[in-house]
DNA sequence: ACCTGAACACCGTTCAAGT
DNA sequence: ACCTGAACACCGTTCAAGT
């Protein structure tokens, strides 16, 4: 291998893989909003019409970023329990994977098709759901409605815990830097609380009276929960009859 | 009142009321994505500087959108039924009113506020839940629970039955763009129903199994029973015990 | 005080032209 | 065949200047 003369050194090729993985780090780093073609080109060193060698439009590359995105979810084994308790798992996971990628979870809920890495979760959806004796009128369903619980919670998990703001300008200092993500941590959470807290109790008084529980509790606790209800509302006795 | 000369003759006075229903409407035409900040100065007949009067950001007047699509919402009364069923009313009033202005549900998943009127849903969908004698932590948590399920499923209602792609060029002809319209209704459901039928079986064979079943069934039985579920979860067993 | 023209620093996407 | 410079038609937001 002679050192052949090239434009520039050591340039990696380019590949969808490549262009995908940096657009899920963008995700990561800036929100879905901020990601451009333009910024993704940068990144993998090219001008934005070389992604459209490998990418129809904007829409398809975030797709393909969301599916990347739950491509390490482990799917449960038989050492995990029996198949509720797996079920709880596997969407436990599903959900930790998307709110890992700031607020990816939102490409999913704006039409696009499922990717392999999706499929291969919902396949295992409905498998658990069926082992569980559940008609397959209502597997369908509950695959469904649990697809939406997922991806609504994960992006409830991404924004109550979202160290970074649009953050475009990146002229402060370290700490200065710091002192801001820090606050901005708890922004979310704080201010609904304020919100309900500053509501005039006469029109507002259930939201006043349960204010301290609305927004308090930890994100896995209330999320162990709200998946428990999900099933336990399928297991209900009405539902076995006919769904 | 004399003839006075103006600038423009009848031109209607700006206000934030305006801006927020042409924000709207413009939302319903052609969905989330494609309202800019000049599309709607426009539709006021403005220049796009003119609507920092009003509002600080796009996000702020997108929420004002949000808040003002679930404002005709009516509550349930007492000739209702018990709160059960008024509160399968009132989440499905909800759904039907968000689901009404294309993709607007996106906007109450990006982490603004609640404006007024989610605000007096919030009320009384807690206030439905306490009078079921669910306990303060798991009205709660239940309230946040099918606050995701009302957005997500309006959001799957309006993809299920948008008629509108980006069509931001309107060249052609009446038929013409009818017939494409025609055609994208059914379009993202059709497509899903391919996928899945399209998959192979060895690796998929469950969504294959239900696929018939996956992609079928009308929205409102679909969502009728699932809210049914998430209520059913709410109130079994195990639950009224500990949350 | 209220409004806005013009500018700044960006967008997604296309296509003719290069290698 | 694969890639891309340059252009087109847009963006959100700011601010000095107007009335």
């Amino acid at each position: 291998m002679p050192a052949r003369p090239r434009t520039r050194s050591a340039k990696t090729t380019l590949s969808l893989d490549a262009i995908v993985a940096a657009t899920l780090a963008l995700v990561d780093e800036l929100g879905c909003e901020a990601v451009s073609m333009r910024r993704v080109s940068q990144a993998v060193q090219t001008g934005p019409a070389s992604l459209y060698v490998y990418v129809p439009d904007r829409g398809a590359l975030m797709a393909l970023a969301h599916d990347l995105a739950v491509a390490d979810v482990r799917l449960p084994t038989d050492a995990d329990g029996d198949w509720r308790a797996r079920l709880e798992l596997l969407v436990d996971r599903a959900v930790t994977a998307l709110a890992a990628h700031n607020d990816i979870a939102t490409v999913g809920m704006t039409g696009t098709l499922p990717g392999p890495h999706i499929l291969r979760i919902t396949e295992e959806l409905l498998r658990l759901l069926r082992t569980g004796g559940i008609s397959d009128a209502a597997c369908a369903w509950a695959a469904d409605l649990i697809g939406q619980y997922i991806a609504s919670s994960a992006l409830e998990e991404a924004m109550w815990s979202r160290a970074r703001r649009s953050q475009e300008r990146v002229g402060g200092s370290p700490p200065e830097a710091a002192a801001e993500e820090e606050k901005a941590e708890e922004a979310f959470a704080a201010r609904l609380d304020a919100l309900y807290r500053s509501l005039p109790a006469e029109r507002y008084p259930t939201i006043r009276a349960l204010a301290p529980l609305l927004t308090g509790g930890d994100g896995a606790t209330r999320a162990a929960w709200k998946i428990r209800v999900l099933i336990d509302g399928l297991l209900a006795p009405a539902r076995s009859d006919a769904n």
